[in-house]
DNA sequence: TCCATATTTCTATATTTGTCGAATCATTGG
DNA sequence: CCAATGATTCGACAAATATAGAAATATGGA
């Protein structure tokens, strides 16, 4: 992951609305969120909701498809990864977290 | 760390300049690196590159210091591991980087 | 004290970002 | 085909951010 990539990603989480939706599309795993049910969450009005949507989709942290008349947006994991891989790489003191650990794609869990 | 100070970390390093100065005083470690020498390493006027370290300051990535005519920067790894810890909890899906795994303040590294 | 150096603050300006209603597009059900 | 639903795009505007020269503020040396 290039600097260039990275802040746009970092662009994307810097900003309140943003950042709640993001979570909530963590938390949410595999399965994803609506649009509309983020924009009901966080209380802000769906083109707003769709502009922030846009910008995390363009900086590569979610990915969306259609399911009948909604559109499911989800968190990309790897992206997130690469995003986390870059930070302790670049912006820790050399070594921090090991190899291994990553931002998982909430595997087996089903809870949230 | 909550989320309004994490927004304004992030907001802090998604910026080109920003983020490859921060880069720059991670690598440099405790000694730091002065004003000037960040100004003309990033090819940015001073009083440009004043402004950015002012706002890396205010999200309390940095720390500064006199020494003679210098102002001397330096990273806050404290202040980094705090945002990716709230980024391995909140963004990530569930675990990942354990406890112990962190922005180490390159300890007893003398190279850069 | 006077000058040079190192930075910051001030000021003005250009650019980007965020907001949100209205209009538009896609999908489904009747 | 038409209406209803869910979402995006458009357009206009407000607000925040980035840029950089000029002026102001420390510090150290002659």
């Amino acid at each position: 992951m290039q600097a260039d990539h990275v802040i746009r990603a970092l662009s994307a989480l810097a900003q309140e609305h943003r950042l709640a939706a993001f979570r909530l599309l963590v938390q949410a795993g595999e399965q994803g969120v609506a649009a509309g049910v983020l924009a009901e969450k966080l209380d802000v009005p769906p083109s707003s909701m769709s502009f922030h949507l846009a910008q995390l989709a363009n900086a590569g942290l979610v990915t969306h498809r259609r399911e009948s008349r909604s559109i499911i947006y989800s968190a990309d994991y790897t992206a997130m990864n690469g995003l986390m891989g870059y930070l302790t790489e670049n912006c820790c003191a050399g070594m921090s977290c090991s190899e291994d650990a990553a931002c998982l794609p909430s595997p087996e869990r089903k809870t949230a």
